[in-house]
DNA sequence: ACCACAGTATGGTCAGACCATATCGAAGCC
DNA sequence: GGCTTCGATATGGTCTGACCATACTGTGGT
């Protein structure tokens, strides 16, 4: 016995890399948009293996952070992105895959997260040009996916107009992982209407900027699309 | 010109393996804890390579999805897990070094999340001993790292009180990410004495059982703890 | 019953090859 | 000069096969 041995959770190459890129975004102060070296220089560079590199840009790419295209040129290469949604999208939708996640769970947050960034919106006097758009291609849509996907759009726009980035990649995230139970919803509840009533309800509030009504206006619409969850 | 070419976004063998082994995981109604094939063999029932498979994992691993161990017997190989938060924390961490998110916004999604979850706790009549605990290390803390240490972990608590997962893990991920603002935070108040008052009305609150009280007592700590950005 | 040790299945890493793709650049043509 | 054409080249994507470290498994000896 030599001693208690911490478990010394051993660092896997890959990790390393992962390591040494972020330390280089921050310190030279990389952004979304700038090129990383190519993954055979980047190897070269840290003395690992290119498979090690690949398993690192992986990783970043599944977090949204890097995006590679083949080819050459200026656009060819891992390049730094900013989409937090994409991620956050796979995530949920694995999770409540492995059901890990209730359903209940997720339409709780939206609940919560949807109130606010109508809240917000209507304070802050957003730009609703997106919502009016979603709201008429919802009137238009022949059927229930395709109404679900401006219904989509509408609840994003809504969450675009907080003004809150994070908010809004959550709240894409949600809409993205639930479309199929909400396929469903609309399918189970036949007629529209009441929806686009709830929906003109909401946009009237955030133009009136009258807060409290937006969040009720949210809260009503979400007790008539999910009704058992209420 | 032989047409417009839509852009195929081509789909790379890694991909294919992440979906089959989603695919698996649905059909099969696997669960947190149940075994993946190995590696090696994988490969082989998928006819691809091992590089693919472990590009696959890293993705997987990233999203919480599994968790990978060497060795042999029936711990090692590839096992699934549920973590939603790691994946969450790494992915606020990166983007908040990539400057795609403010700090402003996080700490609003933090008060979103926070005042909700209080009130959920309170109305839910939930279990406070946890927040009692954090309480008392806050108390005995000798320096702002181990301050902060137990905050967060009374924080967490709170969010675990209101039996939401997805909150929970959203809040350990905020909360994880911004270890190094809220150190720097309480070294700059200096005195902790407000923020423990803080903390004491938020749990009488829950226990109360009063949910405006508690997400009004929520919002006022963190006005105190982050004044520059109220 | 216990213990020591070889066997073996696992993930981790590496080197090197080949492919598909997209740009770049020079040569040739008008 | 401007245009097209086509080869060179740099990039990521994939595969193969090897070797290592680790940790259990089973066997054989005590």
């Amino acid at each position: 016995m030599v001693a208690d041995w911490q478990p010394v959770r051993r660092t896997r190459t890959f990790e390393d890399v992962i390591a040494q890129i972020e330390r280089r975004i921050a310190e030279d102060g990389l952004k979304a948009g700038d090129r990383l070296p190519a993954e055979r220089s980047l190897a070269e560079q840290l003395g690992v293996s290119r498979s090690s590199v690949r398993e690192a840009m992986r990783v970043l790419e599944t977090l949204g952070v890097v995006s590679s295209q083949v080819g050459r040129g200026p656009d060819a290469g891992a390049v730094l992105t900013a989409r937090p949604d994409t991620a956050l999208t796979d995530l949920l939708r694995l999770h409540l895959g492995l059901a890990s996640l209730e359903l209940r769970e997720v339409i709780d947050t939206r609940l919560m997260i949807e109130r606010w960034a109508a809240a917000r919106a209507a304070s802050a006097g957003s730009d609703t040009s997106g919502l009016a758009t979603a709201l008429a291609g919802m009137d238009a849509a022949t059927s229930a996916e395709e109404f679900v996907e401006h219904d989509t759009a509408f609840h994003c726009a809504l969450a675009d107009a907080s003004g809150n980035r994070l908010i809004a990649a959550i709240m894409r995230s949600l809409r993205d992982s639930m479309r199929r139970y909400a396929v469903e919803a609309v399918t189970r509840l036949g007629d529209t209407s009441v929806l686009r009533a709830d929906h003109e309800r909401i946009l009237a509030a955030v133009r009136a900027g009258d807060p409290d009504e937006a969040a009720n206006a949210v809260a009503e619409h979400l007790a008539h699309a999910y009704p058992s969850l209420s």
